[in-house]
DNA sequence: AGAGTCAAATGGTTGG
DNA sequence: CCAACCATTTGACTCT
C-alpha cells in the first residue's frame, strides 16, 4: 500500500533485530549508522525517535506502568496518536509522591550516582533512564533560575549604577558651575572632564575618586587660576 | 487555538 | 574510546 506503511514495516523488522544493549549512547549510534546506511534519506530523528521504544529503556512493564499513570489521571488522557511510523509516544505525567521523592532526593544531591539512580528507579517504579533524563530537566530548570535570577540582579545593578552616573553628572555641572561663580542654571558647558582635572600652569592631574577629592582639586585649580 | 509545561530525544562536549 | 553530562529540540499534554 502506502510507502509510509513500508517505513513502518522496515522499522519494526530492524527493531527487533537490534543486538545485545552495551551502552545507551553506542548502541543507539550503532543503530543510526546501520540506519543511515540502509536509509539515506529517511529522517533521522524519527527513525531515532523510533528506535527508543525499544531497548531497555521501555520495556512493556514499564509502557504498561506510563498507561496506568495516565489512566489513573484522566481515562482519556491516553495518548493514542500514532506517527508515520506506526508508533506513539505517550507523555508520561509523574505522580505527586514521585515528584516529591524525585525532589527531595535532589535536595540531597543534584547529581546521583547510578546505585543511586537505580535504587531511585525501583522505589519510584521508574526506569534508570527516567530518575536520569528528571534530573537533568531539573538541573536544567535550576540553572534556567539561576539565570533569570542573576539577570534581575545585572537589571538592578544597572539601574543603580545609571542612577549614579545621572547623580555624578549633576554633582559635575555644579562644581563646574562653582569654579566660575556662576549659579547652576548659568552653567556653561567646558571642555571634556580630563581638562578638568589637569592644572594650566603646573600640569598637574588631579586625583577624582571621591566628591572631596574632587572639590580639593576644584577648589585647588580656582586657587592657583586667582593667581593668573 | 495557542501558549506553557515538562518528559523524552538528540547531538555535542569533556574528563577519565 | 566511552560514559556522563549539558544544551537544545520535540512532542504530548494541560490550561486559559
Amino acid at each position: 500500500m502506502g510507502e509510509e506503511e513500508e517505513e513502518c514495516d522496515i522499522g519494526l523488522s530492524l527493531r527487533l533485530g537490534s543486538g545485545e544493549y552495551t551502552s545507551r549512547r553506542t548502541d543507539e549510534r550503532k543503530r543510526q549508522v546501520q540506519l543511515n546506511f540502509l536509509f539515506p534519506s529517511h529522517p533521522k530523528k524519527e527513525i531515532v525517535d523510533y528506535e527508543v521504544h525499544d531497548d531497555d529503556r521501555s520495556s512493556s512493564k514499564t509502557v504498561n506502568q506510563n498507561e496506568e499513570h495516565a489512566i489513573k489521571k484522566d481515562n482519556t488522557s491516553v495518548n493514542s496518536h500514532i506517527n508515520k511510523y506506526g508508533t506513539t509516544r505517550k507523555k508520561l505525567r509523574l505522580t505527586k509522591e514521585q515528584s516529591a521523592l524525585l525532589e527531595s532526593s535532589f535536595k540531597e544531591h543534584n547529581t546521583p550516582n547510578m546505585a543511586q539512580k537505580q535504587e531511585l528507579a525501583e522505589r519510584l517504579d521508574l526506569r534508570p533512564r527516567q530518575v536520569e533524563v528528571w534530573f537533568q530537566n531539573r538541573r536544567a530548570r535550576t540553572k534556567l533560575k539561576k539565570t533569570e535570577v542573576d539577570c534581575e540582579v545585572l537589571k538592578k545593578c544597572c539601574e543603580s549604577l545609571k542612577e549614579e552616573n545621572r547623580r555624578l553628572k549633576k554633582e559635575l555641572q555644579e562644581l563646574r558651575s562653582i569654579k566660575f561663580g556662576l549659579p547652576s542654571p548659568f552653567y556653561v558647558q567646558l571642555p571634556k572632564t580630563a581638562a578638568l582635572t589637569v592644572c594650566p600652569t603646573c600640569e598637574r592631574i588631579a586625583k577624582t575618586s571621591t566628591t572631596d577629592d574632587k572639590n580639593n582639586m576644584v577648589l585647588d585649580v580656582m586657587g592657583k587660576s586667582n593667581k593668573f
